[in-house]
DNA sequence: GTGAAAGCGCTAACAC
DNA sequence: GTGTTAGCGCTTTCAC
């Protein structure tokens, strides 16, 4: 039975109202009493309880962080790195896993809305019409898809496929593939619209396959296509199915990259572990900046006369769209292909003059 | 401006409480009314406000699960399976990373208390007498760690230890060390006392080497030390070490399970990847049984007299331990010995016996 | 600088 | 089966 501010103002002779001035307007009371208040509170160990309190401020500085698995080591250092901004800001975040299935996304977005003051929605899976409606309950952030009107933070995987198909054409490989990812991902599109439209600048062809799982299983399982699909070199969607696909091949008798090429997205730990060539996507800087704009959502206001009448606004004071770069990360699964090393312009602006 | 239950009362011309009954004890009311309830309720997007229900209920459904480090591949198990295990039963799991840091652990724990029902403690690195205190203000489910008078979910891991001490030996080795893991950690102990044991009964030596993390670095900093120390087989505290260091010992020259064989801990997705010999910890089962207990503590009870005076009891109806079995995994990072062969029985019971 | 009072959204006796 | 009512613990006008 934890002590109330009640508790904490009979015991130092002193109004509630005091008391709740101590711990959210320190200033407005007078030093002495303050001390009096504090250590009484510290003494019976009073806590402020955050349902109350977020009953009428409307306010809960808590944070929700939904991701699609996070045993995907692409996850974590996402997670620690929005964590510990919200730290800094003075909120707690929850993370919640939807196990890649877009009705859990839908659900959980629901069951924490009414208990955080805003949700980074990372890599959904949902329809961008489902993520427009819940936007309308609970402040969102959208990391890795944009959605109109909506601040979302993404990284620049367009440029980072265009750097991997640059980098394995300049080895001198002319039959490619890329290995996607799942069909909801805003970032598996992205992906497969630049390096079908790079490799097409490039005169070579590309082949695009499909997979199960953007795991390492995923890779697994593809490897068998890959291999028919004739081709000397891969991008995979992710590092996870690259490096699923890297032991599969080996397992059918070819060499990487000797007999085929390899090129992951990501850069998890382990893919330096296992020389995986890939594309380094600025992960701990996405959290922190979709932390950041949650958190610039305008606060809650009250309007309404008479106390106690809080009308939330989430109006949001900026839509901005945060672009990160990505870089390319050569390593060991990359090598010279059976044609003539081209040679051309890297520039930053080749992809998008295509799209025109 | 979400709506609220008085909303809904109004436009159906029902009284609130009505309403609320609809919602939460719905075979009170009359199925007609509630029909027309739930499809108001339904039409003006009205949800339960989960503050003001955990307010007066005492109740807020949703459980807190703190680990030392999401990054590691060993927790994600764990967590994925608690927050299905606490869906089950219509709760939601609230997931923190302390990053290792005892005093965000305990920060952590006072910062949910007031905001779920409960919370499991992962591999804690505080105190047992921080864990203690805290207990007192929250209920606490303890994994990877006895304290006494809690509920606890442990690994048999000083089977575990035992299992993996004996195959090495049995493969011939005599010159063995432990690379050992954090010092807050109860896990880290018992591995120790169970592989000095056991290698004492054996006859055989084991050098204990301290390490600076549990992590692949952390592995890799220690290779060093493991070759000075002249062993033929080491057991590390966990396999992100146990792979960190396969890979260093690689990059000194050494050959594994040539020169030197490694056992690790956990079974991470990972240690299959890389034919790592290991000892399979049951990290699903033991997020399942911690959510488990959290749930059979004693649901809070209203007593005093009148309406709206919860008063909620913590007492814990068990305080059970439960420890889950380990299982040796041979894979190729350990191979025979200098030595001959040993043999002997694998009894259950031969390490405990050892204690006394 | 402090007290008084209203009320956030909801639930749970208690009446009828 | 439904309405009435009193509050959960807290914040915030408004007086003084």
């Amino acid at each position: 039975m934890p002590a109330t501010i009640r508790d904490v103002a009979r015991a130092c002779g002193v109004h509630v109202s005091t008391v709740s001035r101590t711990f959210s307007a320190p200033n407005l009371v007078n030093p002495e009493t303050r001390g009096r208040v504090l250590s009484t509170a510290e003494h019976l160990g009073y806590r402020p309880n955050r349902a109350a309190r977020a009953l009428i401020t409307g306010r809960t500085t808590n944070l929700g962080l939904i991701v699609a698995d996070i045993a995907n080591p692409y996850f974590p250092p996402m997670i620690k790195a929005a964590q510990s901004q919200a730290r800094l800001r003075d909120h707690h975040v929850f993370v919640a896993d939807t196990d890649e299935d877009p009705a859990v996304e839908e659900e959980l977005v629901r069951a924490l809305a009414t208990q955080v003051d805003g949700i980074v929605l990372c890599s959904p899976r949902m329809a961008n019409g489902a993520i427009e409606v819940l936007a309308r309950e609970v402040p969102l952030v959208v990391v890795n898809r944009v959605v109109a009107g909506l601040p979302t933070v993404v990284m620049d995987v367009a440029h980072g496929a265009k750097q991997a198909i640059d980098h394995l054409v300049g080895l001198g490989h002319r039959e490619l593939a890329y290995l996607g990812g799942p069909r909801g991902s805003w970032t598996n599109k992205e992906i497969r619209r630049s390096a079908v439209a790079v490799a097409r600048s490039h005169g070579v062809s590309l082949t695009v396959l499909d997979s199960v799982a953007p795991t390492e299983a995923g890779g697994v399982a593809a490897a068998e296509d890959v291999r028919r699909a004739g081709v000397t070199a891969v991008l995979a969607y992710n590092d996870l199915m690259a490096i699923g696909l890297l032991g599969a091949l080996k397992g059918l008798g070819l060499t990487v990259p000797g007999d085929i090429s390899v090129v992951g997205i990501d850069d998890i730990p382990l893919s330096s572990a296992v020389q995986l060539t890939t594309v380094a996507t600025p992960t701990a800087a996405a959290g922190r900046a979709a932390v950041d704009m949650l958190l610039r959502y305008d606060s809650p206001t009250r309007t309404g006369r008479g106390p106690g009448r809080p009308v939330v606004e989430h109006t949001i004071r900026t839509s901005a769209q945060t672009t990160l770069p990505t870089t390319l990360i050569p390593r060991q699964s990359t090598g010279p292909g059976p044609y003539e090393p081209a040679s051309f312009r890297d520039a930053r602006g080749a992809e998008s003059d295509l799209q025109s």
